[in-house]
DNA sequence: CAGTGGTCTAGACCACACT
DNA sequence: GTGTGGTCTAGACCACTGC
């Protein structure tokens, strides 16, 4: 199976030393558009393009090197750097002897890779597993709000879901979550409610959707109503808001969650340099 | 200047092959212990022990790779390797064509490097450069827990600053700053007042300790009555609590500070990948 | 053992910045 | 032009994994 298809971006030539050709074929159309990159960057993009088409599910192996370097019909060296900057990203991980695989939110060792709330005091596995608790699943149109957000029209369909992380039966986040609905059709209240996985390997093994990055907006909030309710405090308690935009291979924005957290006995952690 | 020390951390033997020696002579002494490392990573200790010794300083260039391999007796490939990592860590930046940069907290164009606040609405430059006000500057004896984040002992000499953030006339951030008294012998009131750099900066030139890396652990809190005072809010009302521990070169805790953030227009972002 | 990623080298050439 | 970092190659060997 597969025939090397070659680099085709920049139509790299390589005839005599390692130059990189034109965009465009002699010297009309676009001039003046930088568009040139180095090799290992198209290796890059080739490599993306495969992921985003699903040719490597997350947790499969890519091919090695080796193989990858005749596919493309470059050094193995620039296969190297391609994977390894794709790797600094946390698209794939390197496992020497092993091979290269494409990092998955499923059977990894950091069961929520996205979620920066630790106890204040004890390990990372302190009471066991989080208990979750899906409290609803809605099929609805997009407000203005979160259609401008998940990059959608107005009324588009989306489908809305709230869910409460309980830690040592102490209940600490109620997240409200809201995602596109063509691309979790068939996303019900009962196939969440029945999933031991994190909610982003469902995403991966159901729907196709890795979540690869995001960002975070960090307030400091005072208990609503709702809030107290469902999180066992007083009204005005002040909870941290934590509204997260996740995205895809594609850096298409994939999902918007607003979690509010208690951090009475938790603290949000980040680490700058 | 310069005659080549040679590399001489794992005594690497580049006889026949590129082979590193045993860490010790013979068969004898520690067994068991890994002790192995890769050229290139005793060539980023290398570079990191000049930029502890201040051979190097912040916004210095330091020695081409060329000169740096000639150093240190390996090859260009080598040290490049090492510096590249140290420039994943921010640590060292390279420019392309001027050489690289031994990163610092002054003439940057991120003024506060650290910084995760944001406004909610309008660009980074907002409102004009943040207002700074030292409220005080005391020298006094480390608390058992303040001691203990600051890797020293109960009643060492350390300097306690309390000072505030305003943006545009807002007051958003009030800090409490503490620092071991031995390596920030000097500073004073008067010194931090009069200058305009961001104190980080300040604290590179004049006492050479370079911030490098720091941990943050965020918390929603109620005002108390000091902080609804400074800021401007009613008692109880919620405010981000930030206590960061800040890193040297050496990885030795050099400043905990403790952070009380408005978020009423502003939030603090952060990355996930 | 073969296959994978990991390290190291040496040399060529490119892109950029200063002078 | 000279010097800097940036890219690319080719080949050798090491270290780990699993058959």
């Amino acid at each position: 199976m597969a025939t090397p298809p070659a680099v085709s971006i920049d139509s790299p030539v390589k005839d005599a030393g390692n130059t990189i050709a034109a965009p465009a074929g002699g010297d009309a159309g676009a001039l003046a558009v930088p568009a040139f990159s180095p090799l290992y960057q198209q290796i890059k993009t080739l490599i993306l393009r495969s992921l985003q088409a699903g040719e490597w599910k997350p947790g499969d192996s890519i091919p090695s090197e080796v193989e990858l370097a005749a596919r493309y019909r470059v050094s193995q060296g620039t296969v190297r750097k391609a994977i390894d900057e794709l790797a600094g990203d946390n698209l794939l991980v390197r496992r020497q002897g092993k091979g290269t695989f494409v990092t998955t939110h499923a059977e990894s060792h950091i069961p929520y890779r996205f979620l920066r709330l630790l106890p204040d005091t004890g390990t990372l596995d302190e009471q066991g597993p989080a208990e979750r608790h899906i409290i609803e699943c809605r099929r609805l149109r997009a407000s203005a709000e979160v259609a401008r957000l998940l990059a959608l029209r107005s009324g588009d369909p989306i489908v809305q879901l709230r869910r409460m992380l309980s830690f040592g039966g102490q209940p600490t986040i109620l997240e409200d979550i809201w995602l596109p609905g063509l691309p979790f059709k068939g996303l019900t209240l009962e196939l969440l409610s029945g999933d031991q996985s994190p909610m982003y390997a469902l995403f991966e093994t159901r729907f196709g959707v890795c979540m690869v990055r995001a960002w975070e907006k960090i307030k400091a909030v005072s208990a609503d109503a709702d809030a107290a309710q469902w999180l066992g405090v007083p009204e005005g308690h002040p909870l941290l808001s934590v509204e997260r935009l996740a995205y895809t291979y594609d850096d298409a924005p994939m999902e918007l969650r607003r979690g509010i957290y208690r951090t009475d006995a938790h603290h949000y952690r980040n680490e700058l340099s």
